[in-house]
DNA sequence: ATAACGAATGTTATAACATAACACCGCGGT
DNA sequence: ACCGCGGTGTTATGTTATAACATTCGTTAT
């Protein structure tokens, strides 16, 4: 059994983005770590190993649309996160796609147009071969 | 006034993108216009100013999750693009985001979860602050 | 015509984001 | 003890995007 294993890198990002409330680069992250003396992160590598293990369980997601990782703020069903993004000021607003209707999420706080949707996942075709 | 320039590169740009059907990264493109000698585009810069041109005028999408650019493919109303991607094999989907309704732009082909939505617009405050 | 201005272009360099490849270590199972 | 695997460290490189500046091309005003 892989029993839970050091993993310290996962807890400083983690720390990071946790003080930082909201989206920051793989890079600010690493910054952050940088010239924490003896054990600190020194490489993007493991900013983007330990960022991947987070978003693996849930605890981080990405935001493709910033380049950039936001800790989880959402009480969601854990597979479908949704943001929505002010591409002017770069503030984000978490919210569980699962649940919510997307359209109402947004319209709150953001003006609507211009505006882009993605939707990313996998589609049926993928789905099926990843099965065999 | 200003009337319509030369704007050959994006010309060029949108013949790749037309032929090429489907999303391109801005290295890609310019890889498929150097080596056409003369003329051709030689350099990053070029091809993403074209872009960006193309965006403007709608002609062309960014889509963030794949750091690629796709023509427009869809009778939209101009502002609010939406794309459903599979991110296994690449595939997009344009829909209309004003018009129609997100779940069930997606739910036909691709399957749902894990997935990832982002609506990147302008926040109410960006906005205010854009009109003094 | 031509000077002047702005927009588009060309060119070089560099910034920002992300991953490949390989060596090493520590722990758990046999 | 040894083996294997997952996590770590390190170096190098790949990919995406922009900055900065010189030049050319059209349009307009003179």
């Amino acid at each position: 059994m892989q029993t839970a294993k050091i993993h310290s890198n996962e807890g400083e990002v983690l720390k990071i983005l946790v003080a930082h409330k909201g989206p920051m680069s793989a890079y600010d992250i690493l910054d952050a770590l940088r010239g924490k003396g003896e054990k600190a992160i020194k490489a993007p590598t493991q900013v983007y190993r330990a960022l991947e293990r987070l978003m693996k369980g849930g605890e981080v997601h990405r935001v493709a649309a910033l380049n950039a990782f936001v800790r989880c703020s959402c009480v969601h069903s854990g597979s479908a996160a949704g943001f929505v993004i002010c591409m002017t000021c770069g503030v984000v607003k978490e919210f569980d796609a699962k649940s919510a209707s997307l359209p109402q999420a947004m319209s709150k706080d953001f003006t609507v147009l211009p505006a882009s949707y993605e939707i990313s996942g996998t589609c049926q075709k993928c789905q099926k071969q990843s099965i065999k």
